[in-house]
DNA sequence: AGCACGCCGACT
DNA sequence: GTCGGCGTGCTC
């Protein structure tokens, strides 16, 4: 019986495509189809025809998938995410079928066994290097290479026992096996105020779909207490998601939990390999892998048997990005948590405001740690005023050895510009002495943000986007931290030719590198940012360097804000509190206050008692004094006053429409028609057009636009209303942000 | 998204 | 005369 089925593809569509099947296919079956010359990977997402083309226009289905077919629940997230972020359904769906790997055919090894032929029925001669053969191969079949080295045989001898038919190819697919954890293998002991936490979540593991804060303070122990409720869901044979901010993947994470369960789990990021993600992805839907620990993307893998989502570091704003759609990972890891009737939780110790106004409302329970796991304190906050503790310039050690004995022709060292205030530098030495490590925290990569010409006031700019290139002076280049151009630092001014003028225009941390080995020389410095470090084997390593003690000081950006622990770090300098507060991110006082809390929380998380110094030039600042008077309510009360009067979220909506394209007058004009019918009306009001922040962004020109509606009111359909009243020129695109976490 | 079809400028 | 630019339209 022919019927005909109406299947959605991975491309920027919202309908479905008819396709004639012979067998019955089930809804979710994944299938393979041709389209237009091509062919694709789809799902069967209505049963029945769909459009009213004629019957002999409709192809057939090539083939259907032998896998398990996706469940109703994961299509539904997929709708969810689709219609909410305004997104083609079938660019969601690409994000399910995403490692292409398991639509080709599984690589199979070709081992070899005994056929039970004799060497004197082949006809061969008896050598020992055959018997060694016959020996091995008695214990199970083997591939040549593992026959040739487990015999100590060349690859004649095996070949041409095959010849003569005594081994016979023995096809095997290729399955990586992901061990199940081991739920007793060692269990931590908990505190009074962890087990209680733990017994909380691991009650709400029992009943259906509910949303738990775990909300602890840096260093109290959350991660063991949600691998308790990860063990008693795990108990019930389910799989469990641990949803981790991408770079807090890291070692660290990575042996705590193998302490635990005495195996490793499965992992998904970015950076997987083909065969990895091809090899995990199966895993999750034949659940074999029973734990995933994943970045956003592992939120649209199909689990054949979900039980339990944790999302760690719930706050961090890496859940909120845009890779092919805009989606907050976070928001969809909870509605994937309804639709499939589960516990989620959600780990952090500095939640956002959006979560805490959920808690408050009753919508999410909430568990807290109020104290650090054993002896450890939470840290001493100081605050260093740069305009009274002005930092003073310092002279470069003078050379030593053969340099020193042509003096008299080299110049004196020239005093060096300084970022760290005397106060800070004082402690750092102090701390130095007493042999406990410290660390400095700037969240900017390189050497200088910005190149300028002393004589001619040129700065150097990237030649596809509105914005300075920074200086790294490790490669040797200027480089755009916005689409990655990259140019070598040039000798002369190349506005003014200028051979003096070119200056590095204030600090990265690789220039705060360069001053603390210009003042201490002896100290054991690392630099440890995303470019330092080329890969995650060089961030492990500098990591481990510094858990050993074979750092005295250390100092990076963001990638050591989040989740190491580093037991005999005692000091931590945050060379530039007010960076991210002139932003123009709607959340800069919250985004702000999560980092700083994050980085300062890596201080003391052993027996010593940790000091944190916060330089800044506003010592004023709300956000900064709630932290230092380690004071979040007062903080959550100021943010909630602020974001109710402007009607921010959660108090409103938000959604931003970035206009972008390679012509400048064609993009501002669909950004003005969008502006002249732009929707109005109670609690509705759109601002801009404006220039985005960076006007000009990997060669295309920006304009946003925000829609600000009051909370009841549906923003997707007042959006979606808005969208269909103008036409778009193919070469201007527009951009739905819902919820837009940022400016640029 | 990809890819073909189609209509106008600088080249052997 | 053609090669090739990317604007428009289609894919069950």
């Amino acid at each position: 019986m022919e019927k005909i089925v109406g299947v959605l593809l991975p491309l920027p569509f919202n309908d479905v495509f008819d396709y004639k099947v012979q067998d019955d296919v089930v809804l979710g079956q994944i299938v393979r189809v041709p389209f237009g010359r091509e062919q694709q990977i789809g799902v069967a997402w209505k049963i029945g025809k769909s459009s009213n083309l004629d019957n002999n226009k409709i192809k057939s289905v090539i083939e259907t998938f032998n896998l398990p077919p996706l469940q109703p629940e994961l299509m539904k997230l997929v709708e969810w995410t689709a219609d909410y972020n305004l997104a083609y359904k079938g660019l969601i769906l690409k994000m399910v079928l995403c490692a292409k790997g398991v639509f080709e055919d599984p690589k199979v090894n070709i081992l070899y066994k005994l056929t039970g032929k004799t060497l004197a029925e082949a006809k061969l001669k008896n050598s020992s290097a055959r018997w060694r053969v016959i020996e091995l191969l008695r214990h199970g079949p083997y591939s040549r290479a593992e026959i040739a080295k487990g015999a100590g045989v060349s690859q004649s001898v095996i070949k041409t026992m095959i010849d003569v038919g005594m081994l016979e190819p023995l096809p095997v697919k290729k399955q990586k096996e992901f061990l199940p954890p081991k739920l007793d293998f060692h269990k931590v002991q908990l505190t009074a105020e962890q087990q209680a936490a733990a017994d909380y979540l691991c009650a709400k593991c029992e009943a259906g779909f509910s949303v738990t804060l775990l909300d602890g303070v840096t260093g109290s122990g959350k991660t063991e207490v949600y691998l308790e409720a990860a063990a008693k869901v795990l108990k019930t044979g389910k799989q469990v998601l641990i949803l981790v901010p991408e770079i807090s993947l890291t070692t660290q994470w990575l042996a705590r939990f193998e302490k635990r369960f005495g195996v490793k789990p499965a992992k998904w990021h970015s950076s997987l390999s083909l065969s990895e993600r091809t090899e995990t992805w199966r895993a999750v839907a034949e659940n074999r892998a029973k734990v995933l620990v994943g970045a956003r993307s592992a939120l649209f893998l199909p689990y054949a048997d979900l039980g339990l989502i944790v999302v760690d570091e719930s706050h961090d704003h890496s859940f909120k990005q845009e890779d092919a759609v805009n989606y907050q990972a976070r928001d969809i890891a909870v509605v994937r948590a309804k639709l499939e009737n589960i516990p989620i939780v959600l780990s952090t110790a500095t939640p956002d405001l959006e979560t805490i106004v959920n808690v408050e409302s009753g919508k999410y329970g909430c568990v807290k740690l109020l104290s650090r796991y054993a002896a450890a304190q939470m840290p001493e906050i100081k605050i260093i005023d740069l305009k009274k503790d002005k930092p003073v310039k310092w002279l470069p050690p003078l050379k030593s050895g053969k340099e020193s004995d042509n003096a008299e022709q080299s110049t004196p060292p020239k005093p060096q510009m300084s970022w760290l205030a005397p106060s800070l530098c004082a402690a750092l030495a102090e701390n130095l002495q007493k042999g406990e490590q410290s660390m400095l925290f700037l969240n900017r990569r390189g050497y200088a943000p910005l190149v300028i010409c002393r004589d001619c006031g040129h700065r150097i700019q990237c030649p596809h986007c509105t914005a300075w290139l920074t200086e790294h002076l490790k490669s040797g280049k200027l480089i755009c931290h916005h689409c990655g151009y990259m140019t070598n630092i040039p000798k002369v001014c190349p506005e003014c030719g200028s051979e003096s003028g070119l200056t590095a225009c204030g600090p990265g941390v690789e220039r705060i590198a360069e001053e603390v080995k210009g003042r201490f020389p002896e100290a054991r410095v690392e630099i440890l940012s995303s470019d330092t470090a080329s890969s995650f084997n060089d961030i492990s390593a500098a990591i481990s360097r510094m858990e050993k003690g074979e750092t005295d000081i250390i100092i990076g950006t963001q990638i050591l804000a989040k989740g190491h622990h580093f037991p005999a770090l005692t000091l931590v300098g945050i060379v530039d509190a007010d960076l991210g507060l002139m932003g123009s991110d709607l959340r800069a006082a919250e985004q702000t206050f999560q980092l700083l809390s994050q980085v300062s929380g890596r201080a003391g998380r052993a027996e010593k008692k940790g000091v944190v110094y916060m330089q800044t030039l506003y010592p004023e600042n709300a956000v900064l004094k709630a932290l230092v008077d380690g004071n979040r309510e007062e903080f959550v009360k100021l943010e909630k006053k602020s974001r109710q009067t402007l009607h921010l979220p959660p108090y409103g909506k938000l959604a931003a429409l970035i206009v972008s394209g390679t012509n400048v007058e064609t993009t501002s004009k669909v950004a003005a028609e969008l502006a002249k019918c732009a929707p109005h009306g109670n609690g509705v009001e759109v601002l801009g057009p404006a220039p985005a922040p960076i006007f000009m962004l990997r060669g295309k020109f920006r304009y946003r636009l925000l829609l600000k509606t009051l909370r009841n009111i549906n923003i997707q359909v007042i959006l979606q209303n808005w969208l269909k009243t103008i036409s778009v020129p193919k070469n201007v695109h527009v951009e739905v942000d819902i919820n837009p976490y940022s400016f640029m």
